[in-house]
DNA sequence: AACTATTTATAATA
DNA sequence: TTATTATAAATAGTT
């Protein structure tokens, strides 16, 4: 911005990269601190170096509070680049949208249709796939839960079915009068805990 | 920055506020492109307004892209505002100081040590449980996984042992010449599939 | 949203 | 990284 101008693409030469980088970053910085300040936003900001180094700053609590915010608020409708989130309506029109999506999706990645897709589409899909990923687990995290409680409750059918069995087994010896069984089980009756409690 | 300075501090009057507001959002996320561009870095801005309404901006990919790298990036040390992340080195030590926010934090909060906390120690002890919280999610997964397994297994051992058994009441049935038992058992030994498999 | 007088940011350089 | 400085950009107040 001084000296002349530049182009607005990659700096070729390192140095000068860096020292722009630099520059510009703390630049970034206080503008996104000053934006949070002046205007009261909560504001979080995620820079990762060519070199795949960290730098952030979350105004107003954590990066983390803030993901989670972020992660509730986009869970819906993803948005495009710096605008305002569409929200949880037009809930329809867009898994109208996914759903065409998905279906170009794998035509073009199965169907030996390369190149059939724009960039904004691929975009698109990205941004999908990696929200439902999201979703995804959290769903997981039920399913498996609901699985451990039907388990636990198998179990218990079972036993009570195994200690009915082994009744009825002592009793008939019991009447006729037979030597108890000894060392017949294929396996011990008694089974380990849990891994841990809910 | 023209006709006048202002004081960095909110902006009182409403109307005010909320063009400066407009105006800088834009400028913060033009800057965040430049960098981006010029210097090849990969940027995520997240602004929630006042209104918790949310604008956002990932370049290269998508935010939940450069959530999960930064949740990578931050897993082992939470690092200071603005500042480069320390990275996985330094565990010994970062363990250390957490022991010491936690066991602080413990008796600020249980032990009616209320204000004894600066807000330095409030901040850095609310990051490490936020990012606790995200670790527990993986570990509860792996937990759940392992508890499954196990279930599994002990429904196995539980069914053989039943067949067993069950064998040996007809048997014996079958060698002292018993009519056979009728709707003795206290549950059906047919049990519900698994809700999905791994 | 558009216009400018100013303030800020920063490119080139060391 | 930091310091300097000429110049480009951003923006506060106003319309």
């Amino acid at each position: 911005m001084a000296r002349g101008k530049i182009q607005m693409k990659r700096i070729e030469n390192p140095v000068h990269r860096q020292v722009t980088f630099c520059k510009r970053r703390a630049g970034l910085l206080k503008k996104a601190r000053e934006l949070s300040v002046l205007c009261d936003a909560d504001i979080g900001l995620i820079i990762f170096s060519t070199h795949g180094k960290l730098y952030e700053l979350a105004t107003n609590g954590t990066m983390e509070g803030l993901i989670t915010r972020y992660l509730e608020s986009s869970r819906v409708a993803p948005t495009h680049e710096g605008g305002p989130a569409t929200g949880p309506q037009g809930g329809g029109q867009e898994a109208f949208m996914l759903k065409e999506l998905l279906q170009k999706g794998i035509r073009c990645m199965f169907g030996g249709e390369m190149g059939t897709m724009t960039m904004d589409e691929l975009h698109a899909l990205e941004r999908h796939l990696e929200l439902w990923i999201y979703r995804i687990r959290s769903t997981k995290m039920e399913i498996m839960f609901q699985e451990i409680q039907l388990l636990k409750n198998n179990e218990g059918i079972l036993k009570a079915a195994n200690e009915f069995l082994q009744g009825q087994v002592e009793e008939q010896n019991a009447i006729f009068d037979l030597p108890p069984m000894i060392g017949g089980m294929p396996q011990p009756l008694t089974i380990q805990n849990e891994i841990f409690q809910f």
